[in-house]
DNA sequence: TGCTTATTTAAGCAAATTCTTAAATAGCAA
DNA sequence: TTGCTATTTAAGAATTTGCTTAAATAAGCA
């Protein structure tokens, strides 16, 4: 996109304009990190995972599975994604390998699941 | 996917997978809206765009397009989806169409934003 | 060694996302 | 009316997503 501006109109505050875009444009990393985080936490296969993740320890790959009734490569694809945005570790037991949030990102992660408790759509989740 | 276990392991506790399963049976459409906002959360030009909503009022479209250096049918296109999603509601003065987060997703929106400020990436933001 | 289980990886595909450009709509003003 | 501005909508293309199936790894056990 070209830089002259879009708007024309007579009340636009070019001061807060070039505020917005300074403050904007310096904090572009954490912007792309939230996003990032956010956006695999936004599908719904995921955010069960990282819910289950952080409410059950000592679950598998297959339990997962069996759990969200996905196939087994559905899920490990899911892991992996998280896994590559350290948002979870892999701790290998024999040929099993359990999967358990990040300590650095636990904080984050558990302030999202919060939500669930307070969405509109249902006060479910109790016990 | 079928339902027979891909699970055969000796130690899988398969009490505590039907538990699993069954709560996550139910809080299904929790998981679903949640994912939602995230994953409209969870695209670093829509973060920014609630970002400035929250922080400043009397943001029209064509502001936003400038500030975010994005095309003025791209920034409507992500606002769309943010009022379909109820996030996000218009004021229509004149020609200009102000945008403003609803009061029901305020909250939520809020809490999303606060982690700008914890980002491991940079303690920017600040004034 | 060979067989079975748990998981990952690869390849392919349909659907969704996010832009672009062009056209449509709507309000204001001469 | 005509023309200008702000915004939305539509159609298209490039990319990404999220699954599937099949093959590859890797660990335990007879």
């Amino acid at each position: 996109m070209e830089n002259s501006p879009n708007c024309v109109r007579v009340f636009a505050d070019q001061e807060q304009i070039r505020q917005c875009t300074e403050k904007i444009k310096h904090a572009e990393p954490v912007f792309d990190r939230l996003a990032q985080v956010l956006d695999l936490a936004g599908n719904a296969n995921r955010l069960k995972i990282i819910y289950l993740l952080r409410q059950e320890s000592n679950l598998c790959v297959c339990d997962l599975s069996d759990i969200l009734g996905m196939s087994i490569p559905a899920v490990s694809q899911h892991l992996r994604k998280l896994k590559d945005a350290q948002l979870i570790q892999a701790r290998k037991v024999g040929q099993t390998v359990f999967y358990s949030l990040r300590e650095e990102s636990t904080g984050i992660l558990h302030s999202l699941l919060e939500h669930l408790e307070t969405m509109p759509t249902a006060p479910f989740l109790a016990a």
